[in-house]
DNA sequence: GTCCACTATTTTGTATACAAAATCGTTTGT
DNA sequence: ACAAACGATTTTGTATACAAAATAGTGGAC
């Protein structure tokens, strides 16, 4: 009865699979494996004290996203884009990010609303003090605030598969302060326009936000 | 040098998990597997004569894509959608092949515009006959035509996941054969929205395409 | 007769073993 | 010296074995 509730209240057991998936997922995230990089099952298996199996799965599920990719030859490989292709990938996310402003517009209620706010806030505390990680975390969190106010989590979670994809690429332009703060203050402007309600108003104030984003990230990479 | 020339062109060797996962796709979108159906490793293991192995990395690649999903209990099943999360799911196909059709409308040339209309020539072509299989590879034909001359792989890939997922909702609506004439003439109106160049009506002659086809799944489901 | 508990069976998750394919290095021949 | 070919090593793909978890089935107690 009371066997996971000292733990996390919806945490389910996790595979070690799982677990492996996560964590590469993140280390991709963090930029600790770089695009292009090589994973090899062995040295994987080993790192996570696991046999190949798990890896494998791993492997797979990352690789059936577009997050890792298998080379012409032997090895799976950190997803690496062109600059073009990176473009394109930019235009795709663009184009769904739009949707997901301009239908969250129309579907805001106070619950959304605040949970926007409220990860706006922890963007600019972050920003404030300059601590990158938290505030490449606090920006994931603030988008998928906005996905998830359209109402739609398929919507969203195409969204978020865009962002996991393009995260190594957009994180190295956050590189000082004053970039973090121009990010929040550019949050700011985005706040209003989908809180106007008006989803032109929206999809068009999402458009700039991401432009300018693909803007920097192509500057950086 | 010649060791696959006789054999297709690009036709890499294929290993055993890649075949299952090929082979499951094509029974769901056919409709063989139908939604909520559970597969167990060992039978589809033993369908291909295969091991368990090959069989879990196919169906972690297709959980992945939501092709699959896994029960909270055991087992893997063919994704199944209620009403309303049904509803969600075209929402969102519905709005990236809105985006599709705007860029397609904007980048068309020779080539993309011969290959829409001679995929809507075997639409024609299989509806006349009745031919309801022949019809729907072309269907499929027909909007990854229109995916394409977006010219960015990244939307037409996305697009084409939706289109997977929705397979066998959308497939139930082909019944009779005048239910494939009124889907081929649907394409007509819209290829004439699309080929029009201008993206506001190539958009919205798709979101009316959507709707409708959104209309008869939700009767035929 | 119903409910609970315990056991048995099924099914999943992981590890290991084995075979095939590919890359790399060395050697040999011209 | 350069090229080609052969062999050795690494790495992947698949099979099998084993352990753990979950479900189902059976029996017993009230």
């Amino acid at each position: 009865m009371a066997k996971d509730s000292a733990k996390g209240a919806t945490e389910a057991r996790i595979s070690t699979a799982q677990r492996i998936e996560i964590a590469l997922l993140e280390d991709i995230a963090i930029g600790a494996l770089e695009p292009g990089q090589r994973l090899e099952e062995v040295n994987i298996a080993a790192r996570f004290d696991a046999s190949r199996t798990p890896v494998r799965e791993a492997f797979s599920r990352l690789t059936a996203q577009g997050i890792l990719v298998q080379g012409e030859r032997r090895g799976v490989f950190v997803a690496q884009y062109s600059r073009e292709e990176l473009s394109q990938i930019f235009e795709a996310m663009h184009e769904i990010e739009a949707a997901c402003a301009r239908i969250a517009s129309q579907r805001l209620n106070l619950l959304t609303r605040a949970e926007i706010l409220s990860a706006q806030a922890e963007c600019i505390a972050a920003a404030e003090s300059g601590d990158r990680a938290a505030y490449l975390r606090a920006n994931e969190a603030f988008h998928q605030a906005i996905y998830d106010a359209t109402g739609n989590p398929y919507m969203a979670e195409i969204a978020s598969e865009f962002r996991r994809r393009t995260g190594p690429f957009r994180a190295k332009k956050f590189a000082r302060r004053e970039d973090l703060i121009a990010s929040a203050k550019s949050h700011q402007a985005l706040i209003d326009d989908i809180f106007s309600e008006d989803s032109l108003t929206a999809a068009q104030g999402m458009r700039a936000h991401m432009t300018a984003s693909f803007m920097q990230a192509l500057k950086a990479n």
